[in-house]
DNA sequence: CTGTGGCATGCCTGATGCGCATGGTAGCCC
DNA sequence: GGGCTACCATGCGCATCAGGCATGCCACAG
């Protein structure tokens, strides 16, 4: 069993964080001063760090203790979130439930949903691949576009596989400002790429960068985190940075943002699949699907 | 203490999920299958109700569990993701580091940027107020940009206050439709609202939505649940919803996307602020911030 | 020097987690 | 029918863990 930030600790960090004392954390959560150490004290363990330097004052957030803060808070709303969520009634509704990546919510959903009849209820989901290949599974969706990346294995392992229809499957393209040297080619090198600065946003995972072309040699210069793509691509059109863009966003981006095709090995093809459970789609859900695949077929 | 869900129950709970077992999922994470039992039933404790339906073939998700599963997939994907950080080297940089919310990433950091030579090295962070106050106090933001609500009180509690530079002060307005009945008015009564379909999405603590009109009397019709902005934005542009825009977001907006005032009590102003911890900026800081404050009051 | 405040840790006790063994249910086969 | 198999539930017992009390160490002020 791996080790694990336990949600007291997480709690203790929270409190500890916000009155700069053990003493006063104690106080405030219901403690001795004696378990609140122990809790950091066993935080840093599984940190294999400080996370707090001492000092007769009380005590002040390492770098390592703030950059764990953040994740903290969220796990701990996320769980209060869930207790509560628990706890309400549920009740099923009816409309048909679709997920898709933000690029795609933006550049294809709404088109596809405004040549839908009003009554046809829908509501939207903006997630991760990961994310809504588990709400399909969860029986929390109906249906998710998700973005798949070669050798195009399914989204998942389980069985029986989901049901996947390929909507489109284009290269990835380039974002650069107007102004910027690229902008007046069709393509350009992958080469050409070191030395940019980019504007990207971290995966769930944490990991990697959503924005940076994916086949960069070099480590990238990523100046700008931002998840929001409407700040995204503002930040490519003021010539801040340049993005890596999914095709299907193609028809809303913004003046002063430039496309250009990259050329290099590997070739950078996504695919957008409409996933769904297997069987048959009940009537609504069908409709939504067929009006989602003309949309990213028109 | 509150009654919490522990990681291990979430890891099993994640486990019997996929694997449809007990058993299976004892055998998978090293357990007996009394152990996973005694798991489950601790997470059906706290959850006040069953997550799974048992039979003789395995168990199935309840509508309870799949709603609880996408929840317990996010905390343990943040808790991995914070022992894999915590465990990476921290480098401390140079440059200025900024955060901002979503629409003002959008609205008003590009241009201030684009201002500055390039040589004055500044990365960007986005975030909701609450989360960029506690980085800018746990001193991994030198400055942040940030939304307040009347009665405009500081941003925590904390003492020394945080220095405040207001940017702006205006009020909210409703991003329509070109096509909407709405769309015509330079402005709506705030009754008028009612009945309408909203696009919104969920603050961090989950139980509010950003979007839907701050004053509104009526539970909301929330159809679209998105977080990103082009997104948001196209879902309005294609006549599908109605959405409370930031004025800060207005000259970035997309055609299709009308703006109308609402009129009513409360007004609903809001004030941009320039945050940071007290003490004397240093040069490049300075600089950044006044370029902040000269972009949102040209 | 003493007193105060803050964090760290030994010792102890009660709570919790988990394995083993067993119980209950259901289905299949002889 | 009985026997076997598979699955989840629970009693009992043991090891581990969480937290309080008491104490130790350090730094600072008077």
């Amino acid at each position: 069993m791996p080790q694990d930030f336990s949600p007291t600790g997480l709690r203790v960090l929270r409190e500890v964080a916000q009155l700069g004392s053990f003493s006063a954390a104690a106080r405030s959560l219901g403690y001795t001063q004696s378990a609140v150490s122990r809790q950091v004290a066993a935080l840093e363990g599984v940190a294999g760090r400080r996370l707090f330097d001492r000092s007769r004052d009380g005590v002040v957030l390492t770098p390592a203790g703030a950059r764990l803060l953040p994740r903290a808070l969220r796990v701990l709303d996320e769980l209060d979130a869930a207790v509560r969520e628990a706890a309400s009634v549920d009740a099923a509704g009816g409309p048909v439930r679709l997920g898709a990546f933000a690029t795609a919510a933006a550049g294809l959903v709404p088109k596809a949903l405004a040549s839908l009849p009003r009554e046809l209820e829908v509501t939207l989901r903006e997630g991760t691949t990961p994310a809504l290949t588990r709400a399909l599974r969860a029986g929390t969706l109906d249906l998710a576009i998700l973005a798949r990346t070669p050798p195009f294995r399914p989204p998942d392992a389980e069985s029986p596989p989901l049901d996947l229809t390929t909507l489109s499957e284009r290269e990835l393209v380039l974002g650069v400002p107007a102004g910027h040297p690229f902008a007046g080619a069709q393509a350009v090198e992958v080469e050409q790429l070191g030395g940019q600065v980019w504007v990207a946003s971290r995966t769930d995972s944490g990991d990697s960068l959503l924005g940076v072309w994916p086949g960069l040699a070099e480590r990238p210069n990523v100046r700008y985190i931002v998840r929001d793509w409407l700040a995204k691509l503002q930040i490519v059109a003021a010539g801040l940075a340049i993005t890596t863009l999914a095709p299907v966003a193609l028809d809303v981006l913004p003046d002063g943002v430039k496309v250009v095709a990259v050329r290099g090995e590997p070739q950078e093809t996504r695919r957008l699949v409409l996933a769904r459970r297997p069987g048959a789609l009940d009537g609504p859900a069908a409709r939504v699907a067929d009006a989602l695949i003309a949309a990213a077929r028109a």
